[in-house]
DNA sequence: ATTTTGCATTTTGTTGACAATCTGCAAACG
DNA sequence: CGTTTGCAGATTGTCAACAAAATGCAAAAT
């Protein structure tokens, strides 16, 4: 037996021990729902995913409920299963809880981050910057999944689990905001970008409070921005 | 028919109509394990459950997967489900989480609390007062159930349902830390007290600034009772 | 022409049955 | 005596069938 198809076939084999169907259909379909294959407010047909994912119903409507607690699913009974659509006064409101838990993240990242963390950071910033010049124009996707790892090794770094699990939970919904409004390009380069640079400072010279604020603050000039994207009249009162 | 009758019964129709079975099931699982009908660690059988609460093992196995997305239960493929055991690290830092989540509470309630909620704050104060005073023994159980009051009302005061949904969350799973130490009665109910008329004080007062410093620094001393009664050697770094 | 009614189809909700896995214990073995 | 092996029972994982509800559409009624 070829030993390359052995590996594979182990694999398979492994996965399919330790997790269930149902856990296996959870994440693939939170994948899809992050990824964009499904559309914001999408109905998710039962049998239909079952046949695509080789499965029965029954795994598919346990991965509905784990998915609707996750706030990625709004569960309708009797009518189905739908990609759940943030409004924007949910996306405010959500904004406002980032900005608390990326708060905890600066201050503890901090306080706990090590050299590799640091240097995968300031890579991570190289990066960012050349997206930012005008002459490489480069798409503006690359430059959101780049955002997405900053803040998600800073969350890590922050080497509290609980923080880390509530940060993604949090991320996820708002992405679903900002697929349905198409507002990733709200994103300002050069100005994220300095803000990225001077919360780095603040994490490597372990100053705690500033690594904090900036990080706050960070989050919430990013929900002005998108208020003033959306022309709206009045952002929610400032702290 | 007697009237009292038909009466529950359209209560019970109306609540199937708008209900699943799997809701319903985790909404009283969740009661249960919050309650403490179930230990901390114990085994949750599928098929006992199922029977006990009149349903067959389709919705109890999707319940199942919603309380393990929402952190209180624990799912072993092939093994079981059992209530979830929070290790005091785990606990810890959960209370980080916790303590950001109540000083964005604290803002948010002084920025929009009513007055028929601060009537409501000011009344559970003066009954939480009352459990402090030496003469009067009550159960400290009693005390327990007005400070999760206090908090809870505040968190709806702050009017932003993602802070609240994610607050309650966060509860319940240090609820589940608790119940497995027995360790309700390291609230320390004179010094609660005057953290909760402090934080009264500074939400009527609209101090914004005041009321996050004043709660999320609330829970942090919680942590550090925690800490003191189980006679660990230190604390995480202080802030 | 618009609304309403009735029916066929589709989809979801629930259940019971079967397959796969684990657990506990006892017998066999070294 | 301790370890291993091999059942037998119990429990979980998955599936397919049935029941209940919603949907879409066409015919009938106003």
């Amino acid at each position: 037996m070829d030993s390359r198809h052995r590996t594979v076939a182990t694999k398979a084999f492994a996965t399919l021990r330790e997790h269930s169907l149902s856990s296996l259909a959870q994440h693939e379909l939170e994948r899809q729902i992050i990824s964009g294959e499904f559309a914001i407010g999408a109905k998710l047909n039962e049998a239909d995913i079952a046949t695509s994912l080789g499965v029965s119903r029954g795994p598919v409507r346990e991965a509905f409920r784990a998915l609707s607690q996750a706030g990625l699913v709004r569960v309708e009974k009797n009518r189905g299963v739908f990609v759940r659509q943030v409004s924007l006064k949910e996306a405010s409101e959500i904004y406002e809880v980032r900005a608390a838990l990326e708060g905890l993240i600066g201050k503890l990242a901090a306080r706990r981050i090590d050299a590799q963390s640091i240097e995968q950071l300031r890579a991570l910033v190289q990066k960012m910057k050349a997206h930012g010049k005008p002459h490489t124009q480069r798409k503006p996707e690359a430059y959101f999944v780049l955002n997405v790892e900053f803040h998600d090794l800073l969350a890590r770094a922050a080497g509290n689990d609980a923080l880390l699990t509530n940060y993604r939970s949090v991320v996820n919904q708002l992405d679903l905001y900002r697929r349905a409004t198409l507002s990733r390009s709200t994103e300002s380069i050069p100005i994220s970008t300095r803000d990225h640079e001077a919360i780095v400072d603040a994490v490597v010279l372990r100053d705690e409070a500033l690594a904090e604020r900036l990080m706050s603050d960070h989050v919430l000039q990013s929900r002005a921005r998108l208020y003033l994207a959306l022309g709206e009249p009045a952002a929610p009162a400032p702290s």
